[in-house]
DNA sequence: TAGTGGTCTAGACCACAAA
DNA sequence: TTGTGGTCTAGACCACTAG
């Protein structure tokens, strides 16, 4: 541990024992000092050591167990957060002027993959929207969206016409969970145009299937336009 | 609130919160009753609402400030945890027999791109190694590393003949900091017929460069199988 | 069974930002 | 200025699990 100050803070305390697991000194599988005898060390409460401690589990780069001690964890698992944003508004996060443009918009029959991903029986009537996302003027993104109507009620035409479905659905179709799959694929040639590329032009493909509750909401294609970036870090 | 029940249990009382966001009685941006109130709602003390509503701040559902109290969050700006696996633990954990097979490996002059990625001036000398990565006898991922030599002292010829840098890399040069970057390309033609695919064939290119502090470590390119797809949710 | 982390209390003082 | 969240204390009891 370091040799020098008394730190009544637990984010200084959660720093100097990052720093010992970072550096080293503390090794994947190590047993570290129990909370009491850090308590001592830090001339604080075993609640403050605590706090640091678990933010440090929660973060992964310590494993916790009742009797068995702290130990650093063995395969740092680190976990990089990525976005789920609002189109538009990641668009004009990055510096371009937003833009939207509705492709279709209607009530079809589901393809079977599609309801089978939304646990729908047969080829139910789904609600259908695809629309052009455009950063500059230029094609960004394409939305692909099959909406289960029971789920999505007073969402009409006039909702999609101007303003994303997107920014409708966050405040009135919350989800609470969603599975996501990322994948690149060639763009399909009824889309290619759109976007102003070649049929089979590599494009990152973003699947969100997502769920109120145990009830599927619906599921979301979202095409990249090729040389696009998902960007994260840790 | 709920009616009925008292939960001197800060998991139980998060629960409570969240149906009240989630089910829309609490909107964005409205702003929700202060810690004291909560605590005499709840029947408990002010660190364990505290704890609760803590937790809902850092997942990114609540905004707090002090004298300015506690709201929903506006914009439910949703973080999907993607994970940084080891690449045959991957493997295994997705139920299939992992493989590795070294391509390439030695000291060369780093291509300008990835000097300059790793903040290098020039075209100095880095650690290049390339391998294949099989699942079940199939080929999965094509690892393509640069690495500064000064920051992986001790790592030689013997540390990727069998084993993965990777799994080296973990336990002797931690990284404290990373950028990723996810992005579709066409197979290059010189890796193509490792992955006994076409070139051009759509791919998922995942990039990291990655830092131990300030320092660079190294540039990792993970090319993808056609097909393969990142998996999260939220 | 005993030792460890997990949680809770009933206070207190402080830091920040809104009015 | 003053109200709100942020943090800390000094205890206590409980839940889990390794020995």
């Amino acid at each position: 541990m370091s040799k020098d100050i008394i730190y009544p803070d637990w984010k200084a305390i959660r720093r100097d024992l990052l720093e010992h697991i970072q550096s080293g000194r503390w090794k994947p599988g190590d047993k570290i000092p129990r909370e009491v005898e850090l308590a001592d060390h830090y001339g604080c409460t075993r609640s403050t050591v605590g706090r640091a401690l678990r933010d440090l589990a929660v973060a992964g780069f310590l494993d916790r167990k009742r009797k068995g001690g702290t130990t650093v964890a063995p395969n740092p698992t680190r976990k990089a957060p990525l976005d789920v944003p609002i189109l538009r508004e990641a668009i004009r996060a990055a510096g371009h002027v937003p833009g939207y443009r509705l492709l279709h918009a209607g009530l079809y029959s589901a393809p079977p993959d599609v309801a089978k991903a939304l646990g729908q029986s047969g080829t139910p009537e789904l609600l259908h929207v695809q629309a052009l996302y455009l950063a500059d003027a230029l094609p960004h993104q394409i939305e692909d969206r099959w909406l289960v109507p029971a789920m999505v009620r007073g969402l009409g035409p006039d909702h999609w016409q101007e303003q994303p479905v997107d920014e409708w659905l966050l405040s009135n179709a919350p989800l609470t969970k969603a599975r996501i799959e990322i994948e690149a694929i060639g763009l399909p040639a009824d889309l290619a145009p759109h976007m102003g590329q070649m049929p089979g032009s590599p494009s990152l493909l973003v699947t969100r299937i997502s769920w109120k509750q145990a009830r599927p909401i619906g599921l979301l294609r979202l095409y990249h336009a090729t040389g696009h970036r998902l960007k994260t870090g840790i």
